[in-house]
DNA sequence: GATATATTTGCATACTTGTGCAACTATGCA
DNA sequence: TGCATAGTTGCACAAGTATGCAAATATATC
């Protein structure tokens, strides 16, 4: 595990690990259907600017993916590639593995 | 999923999210026996200040758990509830829940 | 072209955070 | 008692971040 990987998780991390942009992954979680910002606007109570801000913060970390529809953005989750993330870091606490060896630390 | 619960993830995410802070994780988890604060220095070139610092903040979100043992803190990984935790979100990232009903979102 | 809607960007601001250093407390040992 | 080691805390500071507002850009509609 070299430091430039450790800075890549770290990054993914704090990018969830702030209230309304954690809120937006939520909300899209509930969704189906991609949504644009303005709709995503409505589930925290900040000013647009700042969620379209904080969808540019997950866009960057592959989060949140987009499509440019008129003038319109809409979002939706990186659903499988966010998870498996998760789950490997998940993996990665729970096993000792020195022991098991599965993974090059 | 009430605001509290959301606060309670990010701020987990937001301790995880930090480069020595991460560091300090990683280097935990591949010791099998708990491990004193001096000597989780050396996984990151930061003042011992700040490593005492750092595993604070981990041991305040249950990320750690330690010991104290005549003048020594040994820290160890809180490996299954932090496992579980980034689990449950993957879980929620990676399926539909409004379709499958399984969370009370 | 004029006007409305969606989104981004520049700017200012307040707040948070990571860091090092020095001083401190607490414990162990001679 | 005196000294060494482990860890914490106060302070100062630099850097980063979240936010709102106003202005700008982009696209749709009339």
């Amino acid at each position: 595990m070299d430091a430039a990987e450790i800075q890549k998780t770290a990054d993914l991390l704090k990018a969830l690990g702030e209230f309304n942009r954690l809120s937006l992954v939520y909300n899209l979680c509930r969704c189906e259907s991609s949504q644009n910002a303005m709709c995503l606007c409505d589930c925290c109570s900040v000013d647009a600017s700042v969620v379209s801000r904080h969808l540019k913060v997950l866009a960057e970390r592959d989060i949140v993916k987009f499509d440019k529809v008129g003038r319109e953005k809409t979002y939706r989750l990186n659903r499988n590639e966010v998870a498996a993330q998760l789950r490997e870091l998940a993996d990665l606490i729970e096993n000792n593995n020195c022991k098991r060896g599965n993974y090059d630390i």
